[in-house]
DNA sequence: AACGTGCCCAACCGCTAGTAC
DNA sequence: TGTACTAGCGGTTGGGCACGT
């Protein structure tokens, strides 16, 4: 629009974020809680424009973000879902709440798309129905992926120093999150969401199924919150009804109104979410991705 | 130890859509 | 109706790190 981008303007800090910079964002945001970005730097003194404070915060500080190795389970979502939807990645990340679109798409473009060109069958359609012994050696095997210390070490290893520091910097909000309405149970968590978005089809999918989905396993056991509800309200659980509750302010109240407007033209171009699920959470899905993880493994020794 | 190379991912860029005035 | 602004999105970049030579 003949506007010169606001990162453009002389004494606008760019690059990496210090940790410094991360204590007074949250700090603001604590109080103020996020949104009215244009207001930030002015109101924190922070050297950088609006957008690169929305920017750290959706994709860095906000609570619930899962950091560090993605699971098979993951990987099957995203690569069946990027066949289905293409490189949306924030209608992608919708169905993964823990993880940033940012995330999805490094992910994709550093992991996921070299295995695909290794092994293009992996997208191909499971010829047979499963057995019961394929059933419980997939699960097995997802489990052992998920849990295995060798993977879980290396995820650990994974987290930086200073990811670390965030970590601690989002534990800062506890104190804010704690005041929103909410449970502090993960499982009550995993029944609210159902429960107030309106995913309330339990024969779906199984309790276990959608909470591995949703664990919080990632740091500070941070539960619902608002800012997740936002970046989830994008996508899948959203039928543009008042679900998890937010605080009631003139900023939110505006906002909430372009959500529904948005999030219902966007819900028109998106398969239902009833079947995008069934055949997401189906377990071959996560089961193609494992025998794909098995193919490479085997294609490395030989 | 020094250097080169490749990988990863946080951050940036450019664009579009929506909203307020 | 036009303009200014914000938010969201997808593509790209570049700094830092690991690893090999």
């Amino acid at each position: 629009m003949g506007r010169p981008p606001c990162c453009d303007i002389v004494g606008i800090k760019k690059g990496p974020w210090t940790p410094e910079e991360d204590i007074i964002l949250v700090s603001y945001i604590q109080e103020h809680g996020p949104g009215n970005w244009r207001s930030v730097p002015t109101n924190t003194g922070l050297l950088r424009c609006s957008k690169s404070c929305r920017l750290r915060w959706t994709n860095y500080l906000r609570p619930g973000i899962k950091r560090g190795n993605f699971t098979p389970h993951e990987e099957g979502m995203i690569i069946h879902l990027q066949a289905l939807l293409g490189n949306k990645w924030a209608a992608i990340a919708s169905y993964l709440p823990q993880r940033t679109d940012n995330d999805i798409k490094n992910y994709w473009n550093t992991h996921l798309k070299k295995k695909l060109k290794k092994f293009p069958s992996a997208l191909e359609p499971h010829s047979s129905t499963s057995t019961t012994d394929q059933l419980v050696e997939k699960s097995s095997s997802l489990e052992f992926a998920s849990t295995s210390s060798s993977s879980a070490a290396a995820a650990a290893a994974t987290t930086t120093t200073y990811a670390s520091s965030t970590e601690n910097i989002s534990r800062l909000l506890q104190g804010w999150m704690r005041s929103t309405p909410k449970t502090t149970n993960n499982e009550d968590d995993s029944a609210l969401i159902l429960k107030e978005s309106g995913c309330q089809d339990r024969d779906l999918i199984s309790r276990e199924e959608f909470e591995s989905i949703l664990s919080f396993d990632n740091v500070n056991n941070v539960s619902w919150d608002k800012s997740t509800c936002e970046s989830t309200s994008r996508g899948a659980c959203d039928d543009g009804e008042d679900k998890v509750k937010v605080a009631v302010t003139p900023e939110n109240n505006k906002k909430q109104k372009a959500d529904v407007n948005t999030n219902t033209n966007k819900n028109n171009n998106n398969p239902p979410l009833s079947f995008l699920e069934k055949w997401l959470l189906d377990e071959s899905s996560a089961g193609q991705v494992e025998e794909m993880n098995q193919m490479m493994e085997l294609s490395s020794i030989f």
